[in-house]
DNA sequence: GTCTATATCCGGATAGAC
DNA sequence: GTCTATCCGGATATAGAC
């Protein structure tokens, strides 16, 4: 800092976003352990040392990232209440994760991959916040079946459905674009699938008029 | 073989066995690249070189595990007809599905690394034998659209759902329990899943009676 | 703050004694 | 067929010049 050449630290921060750019490519490539340093140097331009000045050593980066998935899952995933309408509620959660599916891929496959491999660095926010989060929805849930809102599905396993459904598009694109024989998903697809899944979800919930 | 001191190749076979599981549960806990060849032989007891004497390089022990996967799926997914009732064949897929989750959870995640990473190792089994696979089930879901025997949902997506909301059991494993707070699935929590998926996805295509 | 050079260790794979 | 010893490339991390 005191020896900042640059102005403000720009340099820095466009080597930090570089940086995880790169961090997050590889690591989807090849898992945590299988990710190198160097790799990440290579892709990101930038010396080996300096990845380990910016960040101390590759867990921290890791750690980083895994963060960051977080915070655009809790800042995109609007509140729920249980005045709300059940199916405007459901419809839209479903369209969000499908939407962060397709926007941020990458921070849903090294999400996956940390849960397969018995979430070694997020075990403590699965079974604090997440779980949280998992019982104040629940709730909600069960309140609209008592009011004879919707059919009485388990809440929770809901929330897996919803979950496992559109994360698939992210996490399995891979399966997805071959088997449908496309080379990358368009705005229409991403809208096609939001209504599929909207539209069977909601109607296997008694949520749809016809 | 000329030296076969051993009866049969009785201890071959069942150094075999021990290094496919200690492989099976490295390459689950740390990806391909992340695994080493002396942590598969400390697991399954046996020196580093002898598991190159049986399976050449890691590559080659990998591609087998994947291998083995493929044939349990094609083993235990029973045929479909479209002169089947649409809801009995439904759900006994979404059962059998559910139900290899716990039977073979790791088979499952070694297959989802394998995809999340970008199927380096499966890409031309999926775009092949996967793509027909799901070509022929669509075209049969689609007959019984046609037929007005279930709702007129996406035949692909459907099987995309089926596929993601039953693996989910397995691959994401660890957060299930965390956030239902148990330590292990047992047999009645499997039905439960079953009862729910089947419950929800059969309504969704219209071919339940209430 | 940045980068080269290096220390130290671990990886896959194999040679060769038994 | 089994296992010890070893080769050698590549891993993380850091020391220290700039």
């Amino acid at each position: 800092m005191s020896t900042q050449k640059y102005k403000t630290g720009k340099i820095r921060e466009r080597n930090n976003e570089n940086i995880l750019s790169a961090a997050e490519q590889e690591f989807v490539l090849h898992g945590f352990k299988g990710t190198s340093m160097q790799a990440i140097a290579d892709r990101a331009g930038v010396p080996k040392a300096n990845i380990h000045y910016y960040f101390k050593n590759k867990a921290n980066l890791y750690r980083t990232l895994l963060q960051n998935v977080l915070t655009v899952w809790n800042e995109e995933l609007a509140e729920i209440s249980p005045d709300s309408d059940p199916a405007t509620v459901l419809e839209r959660f479903i369209r969000t994760k499908v939407r962060l599916s397709y926007t941020h891929p990458n921070a849903s496959k090294i999400f996956a991959m940390e849960i397969i491999q018995g979430a070694p660095y997020l075990k403590d926010h699965i079974s604090v916040d997440m779980r949280q989060w998992v019982k104040e929805k629940t709730a909600i849930f069960q309140t609209w079946i008592d009011q004879g809102k919707m059919r009485p599905v388990d809440p929770t396993h809901l929330i897996f459905l919803i979950w496992s459904s559109t994360q698939h598009y992210a996490d399995f694109e891979t399966q997805v674009l071959e088997v449908t024989n496309k080379r990358k998903y368009e705005e229409e697809d991403i809208v096609r699938i939001g209504d599929f899944l909207a539209d069977l979800i909601l109607t296997g919930c008694g949520l749809k008029k016809d």
